[in-house]
Parts: structure tokens; sequence; C-alpha cells
DNA sequence: GATGAATGAGAGTTCATTCAT
DNA sequence: AATGAATGAACTCTCATTCAT
């Protein structure tokens, strides 16, 4: 089951979310909206086709079947128009929570595991738009900041969950929980960057149990499935 | 103990190694060797002050006290003084090698640690080239390629070595190697991102001891020195 | 009477002429036009004042009263500039075909003394503009091609002409109808090309009379009209 | 028989013909006349692969396994390098002179074919040269200068011999001497520039003997071997 | 709101020429 | 004589941004 509070935008790592007040007000007429949204769906083909370094606006207006000065009516800047790709991006990539501590075991296996299959699924879907996300953040310290933002938002909670797993004696009391939380996200994200974003195209079944495995060996538990004797 | 053939090339995960043939002939006089390592020298400040993509061919040749013809006397862009500058800090990127599955647990251990700590001190002598390495493949596919290219041949290693602590009874049996070896190459990395390039500057020996009891504990082993009593 | 067809475009061995397919699609509004059109008025201008080498596209920008943006909205590069500039000249140096067979000799005479006035007429009209066609095709092997294929429409119609002179016992029968009519032709266009372009500065109705007589003597037949006691 | 004089160089209209003052003092060392020439080949070489505009300084020295320095140690720019490689073809291209108004029409006959095969073999052999002195006539007005005076030589030469020949009563005395004269050289010199620099690729003796006879007819003579009868 | 022409700073690139060694 | 590194003016080309219609 969810854990509470589970709706606000949060990620593996990546984060790949935004900060939800709008830059501008949206547009008022219908008209407005539709060609607003056209533009955003045109940018994102085009960040996604060309990467956002070399993509050119005048190939969103174009993409979107509008003229350049229509673009600049509804964004200022490329990076404005990144921002409205990365909100429309985000309630896709929004997941389910952890386990709660007072979970059984079989429970808190099946929840991680769900857990990180929605993040696979989602990082697939959105995998063109995760490299870009990559790429902007490494020029844009903007970007860089709220993608470091958000990603701490979801490790301190896995922090928060190490801590109290550790204090029940179910975790391995000698990890740092905010690193280990870190190592443990930066592993599943970077698992899937690899397989769908650089093409190493795992299957994703092998994957989830592979990263449900490693968190639970590392964390020092054990899954009941694969070894039925252990706590 | 170091494996054999440690003097290889190889890198966790980010492998920020450089492929060796010159991409033109060097300079065959003193004063021209002199004026390109000048060059590369002031390469790597520029880019790491501006980042690649900000920076400019002229910065880098003002830098260096030359002329932008210079620049075009020993570099046909600003991408083959990249791969120069990459060229000259592989060195310093080498690491040394895994623990043989004949070792005793403990020198296991040892020598596990002593190669991540290896790989986080070097990380943080070249952070922002790393940083910089980023930024790059984000951009250009033939130094992304680069980049996975080195850090398979890392994985790999790490995955037979995985498959033979395995065979020995030494590892969990359920983890499949490759796919294991990434992650866990990838957690070591990102750590030191987050650490080194991200600004969180944790401390090192932590970080050493974090990361070596994570792959022990997820690889199903156990450190017996650190922790008699755990897991 | 000028033959049927006269309307193809058509040229005397430096067949100016350019293919008509537009090489971009023309500027929508009015203003574009007339920026468009101001282009070509001034490239055409910096050529024959500068030639096609030493031009830039600054002084052409300059020369419209525009910026080096503008001219980029409309040509990607000096070829295409001068490609345009070729075309608007291009319908000023069509001109009227050849004579018949059956015509009578004294028309026959007429209209090659006409063909071949309104030849030199056009060349004197565009004499800077066929010297940059000169250089132009010297350099780039795609107008050179272009050059060559005009040319030898208009040959390949004159050797028509010879051949069926020759059926009729009107002309030499041991001409190649091919090869002469390269010769005929290459030698009026060269003799407006010392004339116009290097020059030369004769009068025209000398130019046509001597290069009509020419014409006749060399293929054997005879100006009844003009000296009905030479040869 | 070749007339008086025939050593001076001369040209069927393209005159590729230079200036025998030298621009600088001959090496006076073995060593430096060996590196000279084979400057001087280089440059031949590369022009014609290059052609004239296309073509660098560096190239050349390259191409003579010499250093740019060296280059200038023997030439102070490529207008110069040029003016020595058309030096040493010069030799080449003179050609047998024309035949005197006394000689026999057979004779007559014999040697025109003569001087225009001697051309059309000379063309042949220097195709790429004369196309190189083309664009370079057209870029640079002291190579087209030098090119009308020294065609200009020749034509003067036809054009007295065509006087004589009318004054006899052998030519046909409408014409103008000059103006024939120009006409029918660049009539050769275009067939040889279309067949050996454009590809045409003729058969020679089919060029020899159109030329020959097309001289001849539009001159009002006749072949006396084709038509015995004729005066 | 929509359009698309106009702008020009800014970047990359070339190569003839100089000159210290 | 020979070398080749150093130079920088001169050029082409890009594209985010403005603004009149």
């Amino acid at each position: 089951m969810s854990s509470p509070g589970s709706g606000r935008p949060e990620g593996h790592d990546t984060g790949s979310l935004v900060d939800e007040r709008q830059v501008r007000a949206l547009p008022v007429t219908a008209r407005g909206q539709r060609t607003r949204e056209s533009l955003v769906a045109a940018a994102r083909r085009v960040f996604e086709r060309d990467g956002f370094i070399n993509s050119r606006l005048t190939d969103i207006a174009t993409e979107a079947h509008t003229s350049i000065g229509t673009f600049y009516t509804y964004f200022d800047s490329k990076d404005e128009v990144f921002t409205a790709v990365l909100q429309v991006a985000q309630d896709d990539m929004l997941h389910p929570g952890l386990p709660r501590v007072e979970e059984a075991p079989e429970n808190i296996a099946g929840v991680l595991e769900a857990s990180n299959r929605a993040y696979f699924e989602a990082y697939r879907r959105n995998a063109q738009l995760m490299v870009l996300l990559e790429q902007v953040a490494t020029i844009n310290p903007d970007f860089r900041r709220l993608r470091v933002e958000r990603s701490r938002l979801f490790t301190d909670r896995v922090a928060r969950w190490i801590g109290s797993m550790q204090e029940a004696g179910l975790a391995d009391r000698s990890l740092d929980p905010l690193m280990t939380s870190r190592a443990l996200a930066s592993m599943v994200s970077r698992l899937a960057y690899y397989s769908f974003a650089l093409g190493e195209d795992w299957d994703v079944d092998s994957m989830v149990d592979t990263a449900t495995r490693l968190w639970f060996n590392a964390l020092g538990m054990t899954l009941p499935a694969s070894s039925p004797e252990s706590a």
C-alpha cells in the first residue's frame, strides 16, 4: 500500500519533476490553450528528436504548425518551454511509495517490488525525456538544482525508512541511512538509464527482480520468497 | 592484492578513458609540444570553468596565451581538444583491480575496499572533468559510446568475478552477474558524483565504508572483520 | 521566321540559362518578395563589380540595405543567390531560332542574321554577367554542367539544321554536323566575349555581318543578297 | 613549312604563354634548383587536382616534400608559382606557323592542317593546365591581360595572312581580316576546350579535318583534296 | 492572437604570410 | 637554405529574439 503523501511528485534519484507554480498565466481562450498545448507537444517531440542543445525554436514552431512569433506569445525562452514539457510529464513519473516498517516482511518485499516496477515502467515510457533532462541538468544549474532537490525528497524518505528498519532490527545497523538511500536509489535509476536510454534493453521483470533483491541484500534483509526461513 | 593486468585502463561505470591512438601527429619540435600542452591545459581550465557547451575556442586560445590560429594548428575542433584533455587525465583514472576468488575473505574485503578508495580519490581529483564528460556524453554520441564501451570493460570483469564467486558458493546465486555488476558499479560512481560533483561533500572514509559494505551485503557475502555480529 | 518551340530557353554556346525549378519557396509576403528582389539585384551589382570569388556576402547584404541575417533568410549560400541572379537574367538571354530548310535562301540569310544580331545584343546587355558565369563555371562543376547542358540544347538544334541543309544539297556534306555546330556556335559566342567582355568593342553591325558571312561560307552556302559576286 | 619567327611563343586564342623575364633570380646552387623545380612540379599537380582557387600553398609544399617556409624562399605568392608553372609548359604550347601566300594551294592546305593538328595535340597534352589558365584569367586581370596579349600576337599574324590572301584574290574580300582571324582562332581553341577539357572527347583526326575544312570554307577557299578543281 | 521578416552578436574556421630557430 | 610554429584578419553561418503588420 502506498505511504501517506505519495501524491507529491518525487522520483528515484533523477526526480524529473517540476515546480508547480506556473511561470506565466495560462491562456484564457480555448484556442490559446490549444495552441499552447500543441507547442508543448511539439517541443517534446523536437527535444527528444534533436536534443535540447541542437533543437531550434523555429523547428518547434514549425512542428506545432504555428509561427515563431506565436511561440513567443506563450513562452519566453527555450528553458521555459522545456519546463512546460517537464510539467506535462511529471504526473506520469509519480510512483507508489515505500513499504511501512510495521508491514509484514512478505508485504515489504511485495510493495518494494511494486515500487521498483512502477519506476522502471515510468522510466521506460519517458526514457527519451529522462535523457533530455540529463542533458539539460548538465548545462543549466537551475534544472540541476531542481533535479537534486526533487531526488532529495525521495532519498530523504528512503533514509527515514531505512532508519526505522534499522531501529526495528530489520536492517544492517552499520549502514549510514542517507548515503545508503542515495546509493540504492542511484542503483535503480542507473539500471533504468542503461536499459532504456543506452539501449541495453533488459527484460523489465529481470530488472525488477535484480533491483529488489539487491536492495534487500544490501540492507541486510532477505526475500522470503527465495529463502522462506529468513526474517 | 591486485589482479594481473590491472594496468589496462578501466573505470567504475563512468570510465572516462580515451582511445589511445593519437588523433593527429604530435608536433615535432619541443616548442610545438609545449604549445600543445599549454592549449590542453588551458582547455581543461576553460571547460571546467564554463562547461563544454558554453566555452569558446577563443577563450581557450587566450587562456593559453596563443592565437586562435595556433589552436587550429593542433586541433581541428572543440571535440578534438576535449579528447586530448581526457587523454591527459586518463592515467590518473586507472584503478586497481578486483580481488581473486581464492583470496581469503579478509583479503577480499581489503582489496575491494582499496579499489573503492582509489576510485573515490581519483574521482575527487578529477571531479570537474567527470562532470564535463557527463555533459559531453549527453551531447555527442561518440563520447557517449566511448563512455559506454569503457565502462563495459570494467563491468564485464566484475560480472566474471561475481560469476566465479557464485560458483564457489561465496555469493548469492540468484543474482544475474552482469546486471548486478552494472548496478553495483553505478552505485559507486553515482555516490562519487553526488559527493564530489554535486557538492554533497561526504567524508571519503564513510563513502568507502558504505560502498564496500553495500557490495558485500548485496552479493550475499559478509564482512567478517568489521562487524562479525551483523546480518 | 522563327522555328517552332523557340520559346524554350536556349543559348549560343554560353547558354547562361538556369534550371527553372525554384531552389526554395519564395517569400509569402509582399515585403519579403521586395527584400528578396533587392538582394538579388544587389548580388548582381556586387558580383559584377567584384567578381564572384572576391565578393562577400556582407557586401551583398549591405548593398541591399539589409543585414546578413536577412540574406540567409532567403539564400543558403553564395551559389544559391548566384543561381537566382541567373534566373532573373535568363529571360533576356532567349533568342530567336534558326531558319528552316525550306526557307528561300534570301530568308535564310535574313533569319540567321537576325538570330546573330539578337544574340550579340543580348550578350552586350548582359556582358558582365556572362563574364561572371564564365568565372563561376571554372570553379563550380554544377554551374559548368549547367552551362554545357544548356549550350548542348542549342548546338544539337543547329546540328540537326545543318544535317537537313546537307541532305537538301544546300551545305557542304563533308562536314560533321555536331562538331561543326559546336565550332560555329563557339565562334559567335567568343566574338561576343572578346568584344563586350574583354573590351575589343567592335561595331555590332560588323560583328553580325562577319559572323553571318562566316557561317554561310563555312557551311558552303552563299549570301546572294549582300555580295553576289563573292566566292 | 614553318613561317619565320615561329620560335616565338604564340597561341591559338588561348595563348597560354608567359612573359619570359624571370620574376626573381633563379637559385644558384644545384640543390636550390632542384627544390624550386620540385615546387613547380608539385604546384602544377596540386593546381590541376584542386584548381587554382581551391589549392593551398601548404599542399603544394607538402606535395613537394618541403616546408611552407621553403616555398617562400622561392616564390612570393600563389600567382608567382603559377607563372612559373606556365613558363615550364610554354615550350610545349609552341606551334608551327601559317602557310605563306606564295605557297601552292596544296601546301597551304597541308601546312594549315599540320598547324591545327599541332595545336590540338599540344592542347590535349596540357588540357588541365589550359582549364586552369581559364580559371585564373577570370580572376586575375594580370593573367587575363597576358592571355589576351599572347593570343593577339597570333591573331594579328593570322589577320595579316588573311589580308594577303585577300589581296592575292585567294580569300573572300568582304571579310574583316582581324575579326575573322579572331573568330577562326576562337573556333579552334573552343573545339579543343570542349573535347579535352569538358570531356567531349572527339577523335583528333576528325577535329583536325573539321577545323581545317571550316577555315577554308569560311575564308572562301577550297580544299584541293576534297574538290581538285578549286582555286 | 498570429504572423514571419528582420536583426546582428557571436561563434567557428581558413590560410597566406611572417619569422625565430 | 630549410623548417614549421605562430598569427589574425577575413570570412561564413546560426539562431534567439524583436516587432511591424
